[in-house]
DNA sequence: ATGGTTGCCTCGCAA
């Protein structure tokens, strides 16, 4: 049995404390993160490392960064997703740990939508769905997961027409999401819980944590290698509900 | 109600 789990923190070093508590509680084998918020140099590895875990770290400045974490030995390191050599943003790490390959993904959330931002997400994206391409040839089991800064349908957001014209909910980002997804990924929640209203972010601002509005962004998306294995699934919503919480709270899965 | 909050390490930007 192997859980795996995805985070955006919102700032690693902000969030050292309730991940720390995490991990000791929730105990899984492999976590994903995303927004750390640092350099690599300032990842607090030895932390992690009194926990169990090792780490693979991509970091950044003041913005962006992902992290993989693992109890067993990761191996075979890719530090960006492929397709724009000349891009600096810290949002791909890619791994290998107990033979499943693993990645860690930030998406670029592309707000607002006549920026700049806007066209950057959807190119992320086509890149995107090019490399799964390639690792679903390799038949390997996969797991994709991280933020991906898209709710995929209205079921997944609180209030969907006040967000239809948001990066988030955009049928563009929509639409990208389902290129990839069918390709034949699957999402490992949704295989578990079909129900509207499972969130994995809320808002700071408006209390929208205390008023249940969220979104669900935070996918794990597997390979059929992986998806024969999955044994469950789910959103601790815990985490979110803490002093000094972050955003987002974790998604999980279990593989046999 | 064009509001509100958090984290960066600055007096604004990103989410």
């Amino acid at each position: 049995m192997v859980k795996i789990a995805t985070w955006n923190v919102n700032s690693i070093k902000a969030r050292l404390a309730n991940a720390c508590a995490w991990l000791d509680t929730a105990r899984p084998d492999i976590v994903l993160l995303q927004e750390l918020k640092c350099q690599a140099a300032d990842f607090p590895a030895l932390e992690f490392k009194a926990l169990g875990y090792q780490a693979a770290v991509v970091g950044q400045k003041s913005y962006n960064g992902v992290a993989i974490l693992a109890r067993d030995p990761i191996t075979d390191v890719v530090e960006r997703l492929p397709g724009d050599e000349a891009d600096p943003q810290a949002r791909y790490v890619e791994a290998t740990i107990a033979g499943l390959r693993v990645a860690s993904i930030y998406l670029p959330n592309g707000n607002p939508v006549d920026s700049e931002k806007f066209p950057y997400k959807l190119q992320w994206m086509a890149r995107l769905r090019q490399h799964a391409r390639a690792l679903l040839a390799s038949e390997l089991p996969v797991i994709l997961g991280g933020d991906y800064n898209v709710a995929p349908t209205n079921d997944d957001v609180y209030d969907p027409a006040a967000w239809a014209a948001d990066a988030l909910c955009r049928p563009e980002s929509r639409a990208a999401f389902r290129r990839l997804t069918h390709l034949g990924l699957t999402d490992a929640f949704r295989a578990y819980d079909e129900r509207a209203g499972q969130y994995s972010y809320w808002d700071y601002q408006a209390g929208r944590w205390q008023r249940d509005e969220g979104l669900r962004i935070d996918h794990l998306l597997l390979s059929p290698q992986a998806a024969d294995r999955l044994s469950l699934a789910g959103i601790d919503r815990t985490l979110r509900g803490r002093d000094k919480a972050s955003d987002h709270t974790p998604v999980w899965c279990e593989l046999t």
